[in-house]
DNA sequence: GTCTATAATGAGATAGAC
DNA sequence: GTCTATCTCATTATAGAC
C-alpha cells in the first residue's frame, strides 16, 4: 500500500471514530505513518482527503448492503438478513455519524456521498418492499428502516451499550411481520 | 437574565448548531455578550458549563414531550401528536445529535443526561404502548419510535432535506397503523 | 464580578532543502 | 516524494488589575 493510500485508510478511520471537525491532519499523518510534506503533495488539504475517504467508506457500505440486501429469500428475509449483520453498533455507521458533523454538511462536496448512499438504500429496500409486501406504503416503510438503524447508533451511543440498538431492530421486524401476515 | 444565565444559553445554542468539540469558549463568550473572567468566575470551564447545559435542555426536551404522550387520546393518537409536533428537522435533536460526539460519550458527567432522557422516553413509550397495543413487544417497539426519530433527524441532515424525516415517520405510523387494526 | 494581559498547545498550511 | 522548519491563528486556560 502506497503512502496516499495510507494516507487515505487512516482518513477513514479517524473520521469514524471521531468525525471530520476533531480530525486533525496531524493525527492523520501519525496513523498514516507520513510526514505533512507527504501529506500535502498527495492532496490538497484535509477537505481533499476527506472527500477521497468518505467517497472510498461509501462505496464499501453500498457494496456490503448489496450482499444481503441481493441475497436469497423473499424481501422481508433480506431486509432481516440486513439488519442482522454483524455491526460495530458502539462506534455507528461510518457514513451516517458524518451527518451530525457541520464541516461536513455545509460543505456540498463532502455531503453528496451521504445524500447518495441513503437515497440509493431507500429506493432499494423500497423496490424489496414494493415486490413483497404490498400491505405498507414502500417509500415510506423503506425510509423507516434505515431512520431505525441510523437511529438504533445513536440510543446505543447515548446508553453506552448495544441493547436499544437490538430492541430497535426488532421492534421494526415485528412491525413488518404484521404487515405480511406471517406474524 | 443573568451572567451566568446567557452563558448557559449560549452555550445551550451553540451545542446544538455545532456539538460540543467544535464548540470552543471563546464562542461562547461572544454570544453570550460576556469576557473570558465571567465565564471563568461563574464556570470551572468548558465540561462544567456545558453539563449545566446539556440538564436544562434534556429537561426541557423531556417536559415537551411529556405535554404529547400525556394528552388526549389513545396511545397511538399521543405517539402520533409527538412525532408530529413542530421541529427544526434540519438543526437535529438537541440531544441526539450530542450521541455522535466523542467528547460527549466519552465523559460520563456528559453523556448521563443523555442516556436517562432517552431511557425514561422508551419507557413512556411503551407504557403507552403495553396498555392499548398488545399485538405488538412494547419495550422493542417503543425503541423503533425513537430510533425513527433520531435516525429521521440524521437522513434529514444528509439529504439537505426534511423528506426523508417526514418519510420516516411516516413509515412507522402506517406500521402502528397496521398493529391495530385500523389500517 | 468583570476586565485585559499572557501563555502553552495544537490546527492547518507553506517553503524550501534533500 | 519526503523531510524539517516556519508561520498564523484559535483553543483553553491562568494571573492579576480594576
Amino acid at each position: 500500500m502506497g503512502t496516499a493510500d495510507r494516507l487515505v485508510e487512516s482518513t477513514r478511520e479517524l473520521l469514524w471514530e471521531r468525525g471530520y471537525t476533531a480530525t486533525s491532519p496531524r493525527a492523520i499523518q501519525e496513523r498514516a505513518g507520513a510526514g505533512q510534506g507527504s501529506m500535502y503533495h498527495h492532496f490538497r488539504g484535509k477537505p481533499d482527503l476527506a472527500a477521497e475517504a468518505i467517497r472510498r467508506t461509501a462505496a464499501e457500505l453500498r457494496t456490503a448492503a448489496e450482499a444481503s440486501l441481493n441475497g436469497p429469500g423473499d424481501a422481508v428475509e433480506r431486509i432481516t438478513a440486513y439488519l442482522h449483520r454483524s455491526r460495530d453498533v458502539l462506534k455507528g455507521c461510518p457514513i451516517g455519524r458524518l451527518a451530525q458533523d457541520p464541516g461536513i454538511v455545509d460543505d456540498p462536496v463532502l455531503r453528496e456521498p451521504l445524500d447518495t448512499t441513503f437515497t440509493w438504500l431507500r429506493g432499494r429496500l423500497a423496490e424489496l418492499l414494493a415486490e413483497d409486501v404490498p400491505a405498507v406504503d414502500a417509500g415510506a416503510t423503506a425510509a423507516t428502516i434505515v431512520a431505525t438503524l441510523q437511529g438504533g447508533y445513536v440510543l446505543a451511543r447515548a446508553a453506552g451499550s448495544t441493547e436499544p440498538f437490538e430492541q430497535a431492530v426488532a421492534g421494526v421486524l415485528g412491525l413488518l411481520s404484521l404487515a405480511t401476515g406471517k406474524a
